[in-house]
RNA sequence: GUCGGAGUGGCGGAAUAGGCAGACGCGCCAGCUUGAGGGGCUGGUGCCCUUAGGGGCGUGCGGGUUCAAGUCCCGCCUCCGACACCA
């Protein structure tokens, strides 16, 4: 496509003045009202693709849109630069994964540089630069000394591919690696923790305040999984006076419970269990330890149709409402990290209990009378109690409550509430990230790295492979150190920190990069905290949400952050992802789509205006063949704007006249909804409002009546303000050429409507006959509803039906519409 | 299965408070620009019927409320996403 004008000459151009001028620089004094935008720590894959080109195009929109309107403005941007594929990149090629992401991340700064993104350069960050590493160490040690990192032996779900332990969060549902896809296995290891569970609550409940997406937050306050219950002892019938600790949010089916379960990992199982049934026993617990969660859940996609593996272990305990043994069974149903890791059963009441005693012939009693007609197995619903000695006829919410004042006076119990998530575990068996600073000393223990040798950095000659233990205990010069202590013999942590540790926190630095001797400055950081409009993928939407959360409170409650606010995304914004042949766009797949091409032809400005324009940033976009042409269309809606602003083919005439007041209004009206729709992320709209204001102002200024030169003027100089966040390099160019010698349209404010001019005068009113429209009028805004009826009724096509006809009714809605009924 | 979100022309999508369905763009058609056009400009373009004027239908499906429903209510269907034995 021919262009008017050199794209690539003038994208440059502006994109080294923006660098050169440090324009998108800010400081922490800037007397300015203050807007902290934040696009998601980038992983360094290498150059952008689309999924990110959309990302920085929302981010650069909303820093030159909020700069525009008079903010200060703090655009940072770095990289979370640890992780596993340069590590698995750096074995494959016998290099350092410090040279890969090192190269990647010059790769993806030249991108977003090409794509005309601005950020303050001077507050870059990234993971593993020693300078960052001291503070996130400093960090993980203060957590430490507060008590929220701790270190236990834990069944770990441990990757094969990819050597390591894995978070619960980065286990799939199905049981794979959430990288390798490898079947995750479980181990028992000595790890690090991070006690998120102490924050469940905090978590859960300032949820609702924040401004994120509805999904979002669903999906946190899922993960968090809060659930009220009662927990108390079940007594052993050979033994009353000792009990198994269960736990249930339905107490009141207590006169229900059948038969209890104790998962195959619970430690009283053992005793539980009978000689007799021994046998039974050791193969049921065989089978289920050693199956990978694939394989004990594989058997259906629903809960109910899920094989109810289970044996008895010999064993009784007694039923507190009902003083009768029950018998006590081990299944792989019952979970032995959640609760008590054992249940009191209800089939009657409990579907996945109906399915086991189904399965092995226990029986069913109801305690809660289901509906008449209801067909099926168990009733989880509310109703009327039955069956229940002292909690007959109450309702669910009354029994419980009994039900609950009962177990606690005769069976040791407590209410209690139980949460999903479970404690974080930090520690990763690779090389490619954060060292743990903390040393072992056979005398002291634990022993922190002190402060003055931080950053325990990774030396340069260590084998990595996947034999399965740290890279770094390969390392006898690192392993191997002294106490702080005591000076004797110590071993180092060889473990490092999950990544996800780096990107909780980053964007605390960005706010105070400069301070040499504290990971940040609380007084500093609090004149931008907390983030005013975060901008990344749903991908995110637990994990490093969760994370960066809870270290927010975790940092203030360890005294690093006084003052600061405990939460730190104000708002978030979750764009949609792209996708190619129903595929996610990403490096992984490889099914990418470069950007080069098309700054070729239609510019960084024109491949930003198609991600703005191609529908609601927060929807998916799927890339198609048509994809390519309304990327081209972006181009030459970018093309006429430029001829227009040339002047060649318009017009001129002289005394003001009503067909320039039109224009006026049709500027200052798309200047109103340009306004509202960036306010509320509705860029797709915004380009169409623009693209509309072109053809008006193009149409009329190229009439043979013509336009008038002030009118005209004000017409372009509104576009070019309007267009400078979309698609900033054209739009300089334009200015800088119209207006000479002056600062920058980007140094502008953005454009404000005149109210009088927003306006209108007269409107188009409908008339209906039964609902259908018949005729359109030309009416005065200000038309009042008898007016308006009358003007209705009067209308020759209006009159013309109404003949021999009887008007039932007239709902005048003035100045839109007329409904006649006959 | 549960919880979210969505379903509108050939396509991406618009309709912000119940009031003209289809803005804007892509594609397509016609015309002009006439050396041709992968450029530019002008006009047209939901579907069906009709020679015309005009008429009918139309926002996943079926009901309902209303003068008026893409929008509100009830019941389904489909797709996408998250969770998925969490007691």
């Amino acid at each position: 496509m021919a262009r008017p004008f050199d794209v690539a000459a003038i994208e440059e151009k502006w994109q080294a003045r923006w660098l050169d001028d440090g324009t998108y620089e800010v400081d922490n004094d800037d007397p300015r009202e203050r807007f902290y935008a934040l696009c998601m720590y980038p992983y360094p894959s290498g150059a952008a693709h689309q999924g990110h080109i959309r990302n920085y195009t929302f981010g650069d929109l909303i820093v030159r849109y909020q700069t525009m309107k008079g903010k200060a403005v703090l655009s940072p941007f770095g990289f979370d630069s640890f992780g596993l594929p340069a590590e698995n990149a750096a074995i494959k090629a016998g290099s350092h994964p410090r040279l890969f992401t090192d190269a990647r991340m010059k790769e993806l700064k030249s991108s977003v540089r090409r794509l005309g993104a601005v950020y303050d350069w001077r507050r870059e960050v990234f993971s593993h630069d020693p300078g960052y590493m001291k503070w996130a160490q400093t960090i993980f040690l203060a957590f430490w000394k507060a008590g929220l990192a701790y270190r236990a032996e834990a069944p770990v779900n441990w990757c094969p591919g990819c050597a390591t332990v894995l978070a619960n969060e980065q286990v799939n549902p199905d049981g794979t690696c959430d990288r390798s896809g490898d079947l995750v296995e479980r181990k028992n290891l000595e790890q690090w923790f991070f006690k998120i569970t102490d924050y469940a609550e905090e978590l859960l409940s300032d949820v609702d305040a924040l401004e994120w997406p509805e999904r979002v937050k669903t999906m946190q306050r899922n993960w968090i999984g809060r659930s009220e219950g009662v927990e108390f002892a079940l007594a052993l019938a050979s033994d009353p006076s000792r009990g198994l600790r269960v736990f249930t949010t339905r107490p009141d089916t207590g006169f229900g419970v059948t038969y209890a379960v104790v998962a195959p990992e619970h430690p009283l199982l053992d005793e539980l269990t009978s000689d007799a049934q021994r046998d039974a026993v050791q193969a049921l617990v065989e089978r289920a330890t050693s199956a990978s969660e694939l394989e004990r859940t594989s058997s259906s996609d629903a809960g109910e149709g899920l094989e109810k593996r289970g044996a008895f272990t010999g064993s009784y305990v007694i039923n507190p409402f009902t003083n009768e043994p029950v018998p006590v069974y081990v299944a792989d149903y019952v979970l032995g990290t959640y609760g008590t890791g054992a249940i009191m059963a209800v089939p009657a009441e409990d579907e996945r209990d109906f399915a086991f005693a189904r399965v092995h012939g226990l029986p069913v009693v109801r305690t809660v009378e289901p509906p008449a007609d209801f067909e099926g197995g168990a009733f989880s619903g509310d109703g009327p109690h039955i069956n229940s000695g002292f909690l007959d006829g109450l309702d669910t919410t009354s029994a419980k409550i009994k039900a609950t004042e009962f177990l606690v006076a005769n069976a040791q119990g407590e209410a209690k509430v139980n949460f999903r998530l479970r404690d974080w575990l930090v520690s990763r068996q690779r090389f490619w990230g954060c060292p743990i600073p903390v040393v072992y000393c056979d005398v002291h223990g634990i022993v922190a790295v002190p402060e003055d040798q931080l950053p325990v950095v990774a030396p340069d000659d260590v084998t990595m492979d996947k034999s399965g233990q740290s890279p770094l205990a390969t390392h006898e010069g690192f392993r191997t150190t002294t106490c702080p202590v005591c000076g004797g013999p110590a071993r180092r942590e060889t473990d490092t920190m999950d990544t996800f540790t780096d990107s909780s926190w980053y964007f605390l630095r960005y706010a105070d990069p400069f301070t040499p001797d504290k990971a940040f400055d609380p007084v500093e950081v609090a004149k931008w905290m907390p983030v005013d409009q975060y901008i990344g993928g749903i991908e995110h939407a637990i994990l490093h949400l969760l994370y960066a959360r809870f270290y927010m409170k975790a940092l203030v409650d360890v005294g690093l952050a006084p003052g600061l606010p405990r939460e730190p995304f104000r708002r978030l914004f979750t764009q949609g992802m792209i996708r190619l042949d129903g595929a996610k766009m990403s490096k992984s797949k490889g099914n990418l789509i470069a950007p080069e091409k098309y700054y070729e032809t239609v510019g960084a400005d024109g491949l930003r205006l198609f991600h703005l324009f191609v529908g609601p940033p927060a929807d998916d976009v799927d890339w198609t063949s048509q994809t390519e042409e309304l990327i081209e269309g972006c181009g030459r809606f970018l093309d006429r704007f430029y001829r227009l602003c040339d002047e060649h083919e318009v017009n001129f005439h002289d005394p003001f006249d009503e067909s320039d007041l039109a224009v006026r209004h049709a500027v200052h009206r798309t200047v109103q909804r340009v306004s509202d729709d960036f306010e509320r992320w509705s860029y797709n709209t915004a380009v169409a409002a623009i693209m509309e204001l072109l053809n008006t102002v193009s149409k009329w200024a190229r009439s043979e009546h013509g336009a008038d030169k002030k009118t005209f003027d004000e017409a372009i100089e509104t576009m070019l303000k309007m267009l400078a966040p979309m698609s900033p390099h054209i739009v300089a160019e334009i200015w800088e050429r119209r207006f000479p010698g002056q600062s920058s349209v980007h140094e502008q404010s953005w454009p404000v409507a005149d109210p009088a001019l927003v306006r209108e005068e007269t409107v188009t009113m409908v008339v209906q006959l039964n609902g259908k429209v018949r005729a359109r009028l030309e009416v005065a805004t200000t038309l009042s509803e008898s007016d308006a009826a009358e003007l209705a009724l009067g209308a020759p096509e209006i009159a013309h039906d109404l003949v021999g006809a009887t008007v039932k009714r007239v709902v005048a809605r003035p100045p839109r519409l007329v409904n006649i009924i006959v």
